[in-house]
DNA sequence: GTCTATAATTTGATAGAC
DNA sequence: GTCTATCAAATTATAGAC
């Protein structure tokens, strides 16, 4: 993987969390990185090329970031994995990439939307480590995407904190528990 | 309001709630309700436009379809407003339209961004009577427009039960009491 | 209100020189 | 690897006939 790669691949990532994957163009990426838009196509092939490669390294990444949770306290577990949602929200007023390609799977290419169901299933199954338990997994990822989409919605940073951290603190208790 | 206007602004939501407002063209309104996407200009002389007038209606057609939280129980009050994005995201697989717009937020027109405010504002103030607790009308709020993205990039609708209900049940209960 | 026609721009993508 | 040049298609939008 080349440095320019992998330099598209950041402003890619950037793109699609802001505005979606319909939201830019190979103009703008060639744009943002200094080059013109026939070279971002050497790199990648086809969008849908670019949004495979993307999701994929955002997945791996995202997981590699989080600590083990076999070698972990629960309730910091959970409260780590929480703070990288908020810190992309908060400080950036990012999306989870895999949350707004989620919002957009209909109008995916078939490749990319496999990679979206791979992060979930696999953020699935590292929430259910570290919180003991299938159905709360499900219940804090859904509430940490949705308090993003609250954020941005409402334009108030601060509406993540207060969609999750009181129900966080529950829920890492009762997991403790 | 012409009934090809309201034609117009049924294919229009269906598509924002699928695609995003970027995933559709004029043209595929147009080709929905079979005119011309110069008819549509005229019914609509901006995407912009559109895009209002379309959060607008949604917006107004949500809130009015909920019960009235002074006539109604709490539990029930939420139960029925947990079950209108339940049956939106379960029998139709389409997403809340302005947790879709929420999610786009930073690649919308400024007069569509407002609407999207709006929805949020006023579904918190909803919450808010239905639940009793500001910060608990976001957490719901939070909660299901997620179960949706959890639905949609699992692929697996059955996760928007799994993500709401337990909570939503503990949730009202707490509510009630 | 809807049409045909078309303008102006953008988009994803390719060919071929350097 | 990056460029210029270009393409075919699509996009938002307008003008003017019916």
């Amino acid at each position: 993987m080349s440095d320019m790669a992998d330099k598209i691949l950041d402003a890619a990532e950037d793109r699609i969390r802001a505005f979606g994957f319909h939201g830019f163009s190979f103009r703008d990426l060639a744009s943002d990185v200094g080059i013109k838009s026939a070279s971002v196509h050497y790199h990648f092939p086809s969008k849908a090329d670019l949004g495979v490669r993307v999701a994929r390294r955002y997945t791996e990444r995202f997981l590699a970031s989080l600590p083990d949770p076999a070698g972990t306290p629960h309730n910091e577990c959970f409260d780590r994995y929480r703070l990288a949602f908020r810190s992309a929200i908060v400080d950036g007023g990012r999306m989870c990439m895999c949350g707004m390609l989620g919002a957009e799977i209909d109008g995916l290419p078939e490749e990319v939307r496999a990679e979206v169901r791979t992060f979930v299933d696999r953020n699935i199954d590292y929430l259910e480590r570290c919180l003991g338990d299938r159905d709360r997994a499900w219940q804090m990822f859904a509430l940490l995407e949705g308090a993003m989409i609250a954020a941005r919605g409402s334009g108030r940073p601060e509406a993540f904190d207060l969609a999750t951290q009181h129900l966080a603190t529950a829920l890492t208790a009762a997991a403790g528990a």
